[in-house]
DNA sequence: AATGTTGTCGCAAACACTTGCAAAAGCATA
DNA sequence: TATGCTTTTGCAAGTGTTTGCGACAACATT
């Protein structure tokens, strides 16, 4: 049984039906190979299915992403949203500047999740987290000391 | 000189003019002990200034989180406003159930912070964070066991 | 295979928020 | 106080995303 496969028991085995727009919206994203724009999603799937309303893109997207299909990544002012694989859990560090989004693993913010249970009984949503900043790439030249070596490191960057 | 003036010398500072409807949408913010949605401060407004177009305060409320003069908290999917008063300074836990806001010491960031510019050479923004979640009053009773004390915890809740 | 129930779709209108544009107003200069 | 350059305003139309609603389709039952 294909990981696909799996996907659509877990759709079926929470209720929902499995219709036509619901399943071409799941290979698009499942073939798509980093994070998809709305409007991406969108027109791949209305290519194989031309009557595909956008409204029940976003629709199916929101239910992916409630049954832990997808994750859902804001970059920019846009959704984006790529195939949730258990094994590749990330964050994602989004540059302001230049939109670029880098992946960022869970143990960094383990220690901070723990705290706030801890202290105050908050359990926060951290299935998936964005945090957007300045990357390496993007920061000001003249606050960079020469010589530092920063500005040859570079991150495995994932344009959206 | 109240903080009131100063906050304008720093509008004027940077070049900006003091318009009256500026110079009103600031004293309503300030006037405001919490966080106000952007309907909030459209309506005082309105009430001092009849002509207050709604664009204008989501511009001029931009341009003073810009200029660092208020702090932007996004609570469910609308965006709150309240004075950003260094003395201060904190971030925001916000409860999905409730919609409740908690304040959160900026210091339980810090480490966080440290590790993304020290490893990734990724600066976030830190300035206000909000991190969604559920809280303390709002986590479900099954799975909280029976005598942890966690029922009886509040929190100084602030809610929108 | 026909039926009935309920969830889903497509459409259009709504949502919060942003933007393009011409008219109006702030501020520097004279 | 009048002039002129530039920013800001009010309006209307735009953005991406969500929602209300009647028609339709998926699935369970027969």
């Amino acid at each position: 049984m294909t990981s696909y496969e799996q996907l659509i028991q877990i759709l079926r085995g929470q209720g929902h039906r499995l219709t036509p727009q619901r399943l071409i919206v799941l290979r698009v994203v499942a073939d798509g190979e980093r994070h998809m724009g709305v409007d991406d999603v969108f027109q791949r799937a209305q290519a194989e299915y031309p009557y595909m309303d956008l409204a029940t893109v976003y629709r199916t997207l929101r239910l992916f992403k409630q049954e832990g299909l997808v994750t859902e990544v804001a970059i920019g002012d846009r959704l984006h949203y790529e195939l949730n694989r258990p094994e590749d859990r990330h964050h994602h560090m989004v540059c302001r500047v230049c939109h670029g989004a880098f992946n960022l693993s869970p143990h960094y913010l383990e220690e901070f999740n723990n705290t706030l249970v801890d202290e105050f009984g908050f359990v926060p949503d951290l299935d998936h987290f964005t945090i957007t900043g300045v990357c390496v790439n993007c920061r000001p030249a003249s606050p960079m000391e020469v010589g530092t070596g920063a500005e040859e490191f570079t991150l495995d960057e994932d344009v959206p």
